[in-house]
RNA sequence: GGGCCAGUAACUCAGUGGUAGAGUAUCGCCCUUUUAAGGCGAGAGUCGAAGGUUCGAAUCCUUCCUGGCUCACCA
């Protein structure tokens, strides 16, 4: 057996018995004529007239006695007792029955019946394999204590249930309901833009240049057109050209890329919902946003006051809308719209706030985040960022320094970021060239000129608010989950060193 | 990138300088209503990797790998 671990050789051996006894191990058809959860839930006919059922699932657990077992399977829907006797199903087929090992699927035809200790299970005349398993599955046990599940030798280990998220759905039923709900929360997205007049698109996510946020991008390469293609850090400027081209509204659910770290609130791929209306602005977004997550989180935690990590978070409408400069001047003190620069560098030294570009906006910025971030754990729409920071977004007219963009922050997530979109084509070319210029001063996530697009603007660019969500970040919100790589099926991992 | 913690059997873990352990799982025998099934017996390990100290290292030291938490970075 060399250095083949003992287990798998063990169900080797298993799988060449049944093939010796002229069993399929992996048979090309299973019948069924029941989900399991259809029978726990209305037993009655099967009961009352013996009457076969047909049910496939996976064995889950298995306690093998001398001449008679039983085993519980598992289909998506549930888990059932089997109760298998070599004296019903025959000498031959209780030898087949004996070769298996937890995690095989199985195909079991039988009738429903309440065992001594009043278990609602199926006994078998027929028993059938439909995939045997070769690798053993960790072994995890239950047990009721109490009414509560008690769970033994749970399946812990992180790093193995993020590379192997197969295992942890299957042994660990809560990370199933997460997926579950994170699907349900996307459904509910769309049907609630659907149903506001949306349509649905999908814009290239190789792009030949990137834009829409300050991030750094993943580079690649088409090889027969000899050119480098940028994986989209947004969608931003290709939406903004369905605008221009006539649609009103319109979202697209995406996968964005940046290059940059991770941590808990950050995967280099990761989803967001991006949607543009014309003639809307940031106020009318903020009411959407609102409406939006109110009503999901009513139908998928069922109630509006939310529990996230130590906080209870009310989502009751309407949501303060905070200016970001009353916000800094209440959590950190300064009055930075009185401030002049030196005042403003001052006060960065002052609390080691370190900074790499030192414009007006950049700073803000930072004592923003500082300060401020953490703290916004009820619903907060922070509106009215500063104009260098934001070279997508329409002036305020009482404030030209200041934009009209909006982030929304709830459990000191940030969620989402919206503007009233520019749509000044002489505005628009300067602020990009401006953006261009810092890059050449070694901001590495300011964009270089799309020409492409600010010429698509020229010909003409309704009004128009624009909105970006981050999916990963609403899940864990509405499943208090505390890493996004809980919320993402696979998240990215290192290469994993033992596996070469 | 910094700090702290962890990596020992398939899973969950004990083992702090002297022959690698337990429970579950596996294998064999017994067991026709069990459910963390039970009884008796057996086998199973590059102790994350590589160096070093030592008569002797899972254990002490160094470097590295992987992960977790956290800080920094990050629209």
């Amino acid at each position: 057996m060399d250095n083949e671990n003992q287990l798998i050789h063990a169900r080797k051996e298993k799988l060449g018995r049944l093939l010796e006894m002229g069993t399929n191990p992996f048979p090309t058809k299973a019948e069924r004529s029941h989900q399991i959860k259809n029978i726990l839930d209305d037993p009655g006919a099967s009961i009352d007239n013996k009457i076969s059922l047909d049910v496939v699932g996976r064995i889950r657990s298995l306690r093998k006695m001398g001449k008679a077992s039983f085993c519980h399977i598992e289909d998506e829907t549930g888990k059932i007792q089997i109760y298998i006797k070599r004296d019903d199903i025959g000498q031959e087929k209780y030898k087949i029955f004996k070769q298996c090992d937890l995690g095989d699927f199985v195909h079991v035809k039988g009738f429903v019946f309440y065992t001594q200790t009043n278990e609602l299970s199926i006994h078998a005349e027929e028993f059938t394999f439909l995939a045997k398993a070769i690798r053993p599955l960790p072994v995890v046990k239950e047990k009721i204590e109490d009414g509560k599940k008690v769970v033994y030798d749970q399946f812990a280990d992180k790093e193995l249930r993020y590379r192997k998220r197969y295992l942890d759905l299957l042994l660990n039923p809560e990370v199933k309901e997460t997926f579950k709900t994170r699907s349900k929360i996307i459904k509910m997205m769309r049907e609630f833009l659907d149903a506001r007049g949306y349509i649905e698109v999908e814009t290239p996510i190789l792009q030949p240049l990137y834009g829409g946020a300050a991030a750094q991008p993943f580079v690649t390469k088409h090889n027969k057109l000899e050119m480098e293609l940028y994986l989209r850090i947004a969608d931003e400027l290709y939406l903004k050209r369905l605008i221009i081209g006539g649609f009103e509204k319109v979202y697209e659910v995406c996968k964005d890329f940046r290059n940059e770290g991770m941590d808990r609130t950050h995967n280099p791929e990761f989803t967001q919902i991006e949607l543009y209306e014309a003639y809307a602005d940031y106020n009318d977004i903020m009411d959407l946003v609102e409406d939006m997550l109110a009503g999901i989180a009513h139908e998928v935690c069922g109630t509006l006051k939310i529990k996230y990590d130590k906080h209870i978070i009310d989502l009751t409408k309407p949501w303060q809308r905070r200016p970001m400069l009353e916000l800094i001047k209440e959590y950190a003190g300064i009055d930075v719209e009185n401030s002049n620069m030196d005042e403003l560098l001052a006060f960065c030294k002052e609390h080691e706030i370190e900074l790499d570009v030192k414009n007006f906006g950049k700073i803000i910025d930072e004592i923003f985040k500082r300060f401020v971030e953490d703290n916004l754990i009820q619903p907060t729409f922070v509106i009215d960022y500063p104009k260098e920071i934001s070279p997508l977004a329409k002036s305020k007219p009482e404030n030209p320094q200041l934009v009209e963009r909006f982030e929304i922050f709830i459990g000191g997530l940030e969620l989402g970021n919206c503007f009233s979109e520019l749509n000044d084509p002489i505005d628009q070319r300067e602020r990009l060239e401006s953006q261009a210029k810092q890059r050449k001063l070694g901001d590495v996530e300011a964009n270089e000129v799309d020409e492409d697009f600010l010429e698509a603007m020229e010909y003409g660019m309704p009004p128009t608010g624009g909105l970006g969500l981050g999916i990963d970040r609403i899940v864990m919100l509405f499943t208090n989950s505390h890493n996004i790589k809980d919320v993402i099926l696979f998240p990215q991992m290192r290469q994993d060193s033992h596996n070469e």
